[in-house]
DNA sequence: CCCCGAACTTGACAGTGTCAAGATTTAAAA
DNA sequence: TTTTAAATCTTGACACTGTCAAGTTCGGGG
């Protein structure tokens, strides 16, 4: 339904592609709306025929970046048959993505203002894609703890907001920390009823 | 034992104020090294006599905003006898100050790379600061609940992440979430031992 | 007193985002 | 098919950025 090939063929794609890259390869200080359209072999004003702004062309990067996010956060729970595992290869699914790409994590969060709508449910905004996985695997496993619903809101943000503080001290901050971060989240589920291996040394 | 006044007076510590200002009112994204040297009237080469690069101006300007945080922690937790409740007004004031100076989180976690050591013991890498005040009052809450020491290092990291995530999504995402932030963090206290005021509704 | 060196200014350079004007090509209309 | 309009891309310019080299000014130690 967009635009078809003219003179380059399918710039626009190759812009947000070739930027993503750019990225990856530089960091997201080093990204630069000519060194992206040098890449794309065309000249410095090209990308102002497809976006108004460099803000347009990092938030249409950062909604092909955020689509990947949630398809990876999708895989993981795929075929996960207990609630309580699930919930677990989220977390490390989550927190791997952004390992694997340290720059992504300032770009999606602190770029153009996404508003994720967490609490009334669907009034208006639409819920962030890869919040809307967390939220009905969290559900799932709440109900099969028998957590009363009135804990849902607040179990749910409990467990994102230390998944995403993970993640957030782990790839942009220098934070070494010799343990085992699995066990740290797991320190929430166990929280939500069941008392699971806890250690027993 | 700085620099003394020679021809403005105490150049490189009003540029640090001064560049922390521009923070505050235009954003990360707003400063630039002109506009503070413009602000401080004098030329737009000036800084380069007492920082070599933009880089060092914004580190100098993150050591200073690092002290008004570790103080901020501190101040919070002075006087209280409880631990526990030492614990929440911690976690109150750490997510304060970033809701109340929305441009210092990705000013400081996403610029220089602090180091921050964590896990064995001052071994050669100092221990962040405002994350040290953390461990203090953190490690005096698991002796009062009777955590096997073990634990100690899983459960600063949970609640550290926890209340770092819930600033992060706050400060920066535009997260809107209707309910209390407090009892999020208290899931985690809860899981420590003692099951104080669960919901009674 | 003089003079050395620290603090600051001036002017330049490459790189950035953005826009206006023109050239080029494609799709549609005649 | 020819013509026309719109989309795409180029070129050149502007203000702004960080950085550096060369000068200028000023203060304190000899």
């Amino acid at each position: 339904m967009n635009q078809k090939p003219y003179h380059h063929g399918d710039l626009r794609n190759t812009l947000i592609e070739t930027g993503i890259e750019l990225i990856n390869e530089d960091g997201l200080g080093g990204f630069s709306l000519r060194k992206v359209a040098a890449k794309c072999g065309v000249s410095h004003a090209a990308p102002y025929s497809h976006f108004k702004d460099v803000q347009q062309l990092l938030a249409a990067m950062a909604d092909h970046v955020t689509e990947q996010f949630t398809v990876s956060l999708q895989a993981s729970v795929e075929g996960q048959e207990d609630p309580m595992s699930a919930m677990g290869e989220l977390g490390t699914a989550y927190i791997a993505f952004f390992e694997q790409h340290p720059a992504y994590l300032p770009f999606l969060f602190f770029q153009s203002g996404i508003t994720i709508q967490v609490d009334g449910v669907e009034e208006g905004v639409p819920a962030y894609p890869p919040f809307a996985v967390f939220r009905t695997t969290a559900y799932r496993l709440f109900r099969s703890l028998g957590l009363p619903p009135e804990r849902d809101g607040t179990m749910l943000m409990a467990y994102w907001s230390l998944v995403h503080g993970v993640a957030s001290l782990l790839s942009s901050s220098g934070v070494r920390y010799s343990g085992n971060w699995q066990e740290v989240w797991q320190v929430i589920l166990q929280s939500g009823g069941t008392e699971n291996e806890t250690d027993r040394a």
